[in-house]
DNA sequence: ATAATAGTGTCTTTCAGACAGTATAGT
DNA sequence: ACTATACTGTCTGAAAGACACTATTAT
């Protein structure tokens, strides 16, 4: 099997070896990096002392302590080694950078536009990463960063307007504020402004993310922010992705409020309840106390439910 | 702000410069492919004058003519040059390897296991493309390729089970026969031994996908068929992507069809009708005669009900 | 008592599922 | 007349949507 040989007359151990000489003269090569995304969530407690904590949407961004985009905050992420699959790339380079460490992580997408960077041509595989709101790791910036913060993500539409192009073609312009904000150190405040255009290509949606202006962030990174957060969404809908953003045990109410942060809507009590309660999660002898009103019953998420639902076959 | 300096005292033009000369020894390289599964639907007349014909799923591979995997079939596609964005490289090693052209194309997933390749550390980012069902254009092999050739998608459960691993977790293991139906030439018939692990994997499910065996195909590109056959099953349910499948016009039983045989359930005639027909398609004047039986309206797709639906805000 | 959240009951509307029944062609 | 598909009408039941109502707590 292996002694076919080919048109030069080599078998596979022969074209190997020529191969192994001669491959850098054959194609040339682009680097290949790793970027996370790293959402939780956290609370912000109200002045009143009845009202429940407000959930907010944060982004893990570290501040570059190198060219290119020095000072500026990206990703965490990195060059891959040979040796190693993609998503242990992306597991090494968060615990490098960010010292965190057994998460849920799941390939994005993978950006590779020809200029997306000043060095070379870099090829970006990115992963979304969730951590749980209570999550309580230490968070400290390695070698490549000055800084590892949690930025405070707002994603906002600002305009949209249907409109025809040369080609005759309708399209849809949508124009958002992607703003970030630290809250930790000196309020620094990131904003990208982002153009998606809505166009029909060969029958389909398309939406294509464009860069108007941004400031003090690194590369293409508020465009990964941007597809993550759109994917985060569209998960919510049809996965249980949300338990990852969720501590250990919660009230029916919390789960409600992640889910209404993510989809950006709001949701009728008795109907979550009714839709959530007897599948998804389970009763526990907790309940949350300390609150000026009536105390909620603590759930935990049973995650066989899944294995069931989707192979289950009913 | 581009003369910040950094550690070594450079700012970003004397990074770029030494960058540039030293960055084979800055970082290992990996190659970048890309591989573009092709999907298209082709109908098999039956015997029985009346009877509709029957609608079967195809790929399209190509024959490799050069080490490794000589002689063996894989997915179209190649290195993409450092000058062309990745769908642009898709795009163009798929004309090139099949004279396809004006497809519509969306990333799938990238594939960069350690040892996937024999020659190298490769890495690959892979497409799936849709034509329809009636295409026209002239298919043949490019200058890698010694052929290029529909082959019919068979992709069966063959059996589940749910065991507990070694550190006490739940999985269900699925075993799939992939089989890939080569009927113009001399009925090549191509088989992968698939095992899908069904874990929770920080209260995710994971499905990780292993060939077990497999005959003629090349590298882990059955994987990537079964990975987008299963993408292209869950877009269904939530896109119009169907119609990327479909002639320019169809009567409604053909779409029925086609919906069938990617989500491999039967639907109601009455019920899909009336989820169908008033939003997502028009009418046309033509009608399909020359049948034993009354006639079809003949419908268009409506692609812009896509923009209304998902941005219009209702 | 009050203000807030926790949780239940019930009505309406929408839509999926199921199936019977009518319409219309070619042979 | 027969057969296969095309298309419509209507029932059932399960969810989604909407809202009113009761329960419970710290201050």
């Amino acid at each position: 099997m292996n002694n076919i040989r080919n048109e030069f007359g080599q078998n596979l151990e022969e074209f190997l070896i020529d191969y192994k000489q001669n491959q850098l003269m054959r194609y040339p090569k682009p680097s290949v990096t790793v970027d996370t995304l790293i959402f939780t969530v956290k609370e912000k407690l109200s002045a009143n002392y009845r009202k429940l904590p407000k959930k907010q949407l944060y982004v893990l961004l570290i501040k570059r302590k190198d060219h290119p985009c020095i000072n500026e905050w990206a990703l965490p992420g990195g060059f891959i080694n040979l040796d190693e699959n993609l998503d242990e790339s992306a597991l090494r380079e968060l615990k490098e950078e960010t010292n965190l460490d057994e998460l849920y992580i799941e390939q994005l997408y993978t950006f590779g536009d020809k200029d997306r960077d000043p060095r070379t041509r870099i090829v970006s595989v990115s992963y979304m990463a969730l951590i749980p709101q209570n999550y309580q790791g230490e968070l400290f910036a390695g070698d490549d960063a000055m800084d590892a913060d949690w930025f405070k993500v707002d994603f906002k539409l600002k305009d949209q307007s249907q409109s025809l192009t040369e080609d005759n073609e309708n399209v849809i312009i949508q124009t958002y504020e992607l703003k970030l904000t630290n809250e930790c150190s000196n309020a620094e405040e990131l904003v990208a402004n982002i153009k998606i255009v809505n166009r029909i290509k060969h029958q389909n949606l398309v939406r294509e993310i464009e860069i108007i202006s941004q400031n003090a962030i690194a590369f293409d990174h508020s465009k990964i922010i941007c597809y993550g957060l759109e994917r985060l969404k569209n998960k919510v809908e049809y996965t249980d992705i949300i338990f990852s953003l969720m501590p250990k045990t919660f009230t029916l109410s919390e789960l409600q409020q992640v889910y209404e942060l993510l989809l950006d809507e709001k949701l009728y009590a008795a109907h979550f309840r009714r839709k959530i309660e007897p599948k998804l999660i389970r009763l526990t002898d907790q309940t949350t106390g300390g609150k000026g009103h009536r105390p909620a019953q603590r759930y935990v998420y049973n995650p066989l439910w899944q294995l069931q639902k989707n192979l289950g076959g009913e």
